[in-house]
DNA sequence: TGCGAAACTGGCCGGGTGGCCAGGAAAGAG
DNA sequence: CTCTTTCCTGGCCACCCGGCCAGTTTCGCA
């Protein structure tokens, strides 16, 4: 057997400018081992114009900062924060005011949310 | 000068599964008219596949609760929301708390994190 | 050696949050 | 018509959050 492990690999186009979406058909679809996908059909792998969150723009975080924002991120409150950390609610208070500062949010929720649309972190 | 119409178009990859990227990687690499982007080179289109586990799996929300939870994204509190909404505050509580219980989250940061993640709100 | 940045801690307090109780109105399904 | 779902509202309360004030230590850099 050992069939074709490499059978076709299913794309998925995804491109707003029609020239971009043109060239690209035009060349994937000669390529063997790739198909492009019919309409509707799961593909395994989607060509999308230009990645939102590769913006480069690095937010300066300190380490302990990125530590802090990674748990609010998960939902944790100050208090799970500190245990975790091993630090007291003050000092992680400290820290997430300062991530609001520098993210510029008005709370925990918008701070994870800019953090995640600038890739800062993955959700 | 018109240059190239056909100049390679810079592809870049962000595939979880590793089998998968090394076959497209191979692919692709053979294609003229295509170019695979180097580390932290700027692509005109990215390869993206979501991993196995972000499947849909509809959250059954109700119209309500997507509205609250698109405000919540934004950061807004609970007053905001119920300005917004033209309802008052204890019914926005409401549908927050409905909204925890569905995604099963510890508070609107997880919710809205929770959210993100499935899919059902873009960030 | 001085100086700033980072990390850490404390108290205080107004306002936000989430969980609990209770209820009512409207629309659609059986 | 009855029953269910969704949406809406109120009160009450413990807890959390974020901002303000203050302070200490440690580290690297000029």
């Amino acid at each position: 057997m050992s069939a074709d492990k490499t059978a076709e690999i299913v794309l998925a186009l995804e491109i707003d400018d029609p020239a971009l979406a043109d060239r690209l058909t035009a060349l994937l679809d000669n390529v063997s081992g790739i198909r492009l996908a019919g309409p509707g059909e799961q593909a395994a792998a989607t060509v999308v114009a230009r990645d939102p969150r590769s913006m480069p723009e690095d937010i300066a975080l300190t380490q302990r900062e990125l530590d802090v924002l990674a748990l609010m991120a998960e939902g944790s409150s100050n208090k799970m924060i500190a245990r975790q950390l091993g630090i007291s609610v003050h000092t992680v208070k400290f820290h997430v005011g300062s991530l609001l500062d520098k993210l510029d949010a008005t709370g925990r929720t918008d701070a994870v949310a800019h953090a995640a649309r600038r890739g800062v972190i993955e959700l």
